[in-house]
DNA sequence: CGAACTATTGACACCCCTCAAGACCCGTGG
DNA sequence: CCACGGGTCTTGAGGGGTGTCAATAGTTCG
């Protein structure tokens, strides 16, 4: 897998903003390299530690936490141009699992030169800090979803985050985009049963608001969706320039 | 309110570690004092974008969303020690609202001057990644609570983890802590409806497992609470050294 | 002494879960 | 080529956990 890597991600993605020629000179030196690897491969594991950070260049992925009963809570959508491994970056572990969900091509890093890197470059440790808080501000929404929406609201909530970050990506055609999971995997995400979360997408189908089979989402009008689900449709946060 | 402000958390509490004493004569600068509101004052409005961070020094809070059809999510309990607005500080908003619970007093920063501390202090900049983290961390968790647990579980859990918060922080005795919370709010911050928590909260009382009344939380047996909960009792992620 | 707030309890409805069975797709192997 | 198994999607039936409505009681405060 060795390549120019043009489109690394410490280029371009969300996490480096405005870097120096000096600086992404250093960065050469802890991208260890690229990984590909098969879906459905674990690429991290609750408790462990793994010395390497990713950031995810192609394909999608899968965030999980499993509980002590064996139930799995799907915590997030990974997608190209996220960064994977922040947690264990900092703290000492892995507190969810990930899984690639399709082929998927990683930029690797490692987290030793990751922390040196930061401490040589002040202005970059922020981006992991703005990094973070996004997360973090998601995760929030994810929670307000899961505690307060009804099931029909829980899954118009995701579809329109996902289509927005889906937009966001180039992914979308056609009003059109890939979408690889499982019901199973959104009914987890979502604390829904696999069962109902059928029934309430082929509710959603009947009604010609978004439509999602064979692995593609599809949604005409994302206006009409987000109001049918009592969502305002604001846009993502981005990252404010200092 | 001025005072000598020993025990200001930029010295003790966990977000800044073993502090050199040039740092410490750094923060002064930028504190600019501090503040006490009434219980029941707003601190932080969801949209706002405050100028100025705090952490609680006594007295306890609660951090919510409202939703778009005035439904509200308690996203976190406030306690002494507890960083507020890193959100604001990072992203130009806030997510959510902080209110005060009870009177609190509050250490309070300039954001602007918290910046620049963090640029000619590098060390520390990973303080605050990691306390980012530390909230990542925790909202992943009452994330799978809420999506994948049964009504009962959830209060266990909650309870479970806030005994141990409580007990890091000193404020347990005899088995006993303060926690000056409604049932609607615990309701609202675990997707449950308010008739149902004081159900449950009554089953659990009955049981002998934990009591919540008149502002105070009683667990004698948090092992047993635990395991009646599906849940194992790990201890609360600590600030690792490097 | 009434207003406002919170906790409590009962009755009832319904959303959503569980169980179960079938359809469809795809790989593999006989 | 077809049989078979595993995985996912789909649909129906029934039950339980939880929400909603409503009324009472206790407390605080003006």
């Amino acid at each position: 897998m060795s390549t120019k890597c043009k489109n690394c991600p410490l280029r371009q993605h969300a996490l480096f903003t405005k870097m120096t020629s000096d600086e992404v000179r250093f960065t050469q030196k802890f991208k260890k390299g690229e990984l590909t690897i098969d879906a459905g491969t674990p690429l991290m594991m609750e408790g462990s530690n793994s010395p390497q950070l990713y950031t995810a260049l192609s394909g999608m992925g899968i965030r999980y936490k499993t509980l002590e009963d064996g139930k799995r809570h799907v915590v997030n959508f990974v997608f190209p141009g996220d960064f994977i491994g922040l947690q264990a970056g900092v703290m000492n572990e892995m507190y969810h699992s990930v899984d690639a969900v399709t082929r998927m091509t990683l930029c690797v890093f490692d987290r030793k030169e990751l922390w040196s890197f930061f401490r040589n470059h002040p202005e970059r440790a922020f981006d992991l800090t703005w990094l973070a808080a996004i997360e973090e501000h998601f995760l929030g929404e994810a929670l307000a979803a899961v505690g307060q929406r009804s099931a029909t609201e829980r899954i118009i909530w995701a579809f329109v985050r996902i289509f927005q970050r889906g937009t966001e990506l180039g992914l979308v055609d056609q009003n059109r985009m890939p979408l690889p999971y499982r019901q199973q995997d959104l009914a987890d995400a979502l604390g829904l049963s696999l069962v109902h979360t059928n029934k309430t997408l082929a509710r959603l189908r009947d009604r010609q608001l978004a439509a999602w089979s064979d692995g593609y989402l599809t949604i005409n009008d994302l206006g009409r969706l987000a109001q049918e689900g009592d969502m305002t449709l604001e846009p993502l946060p981005t990252r404010p320039l200092f």
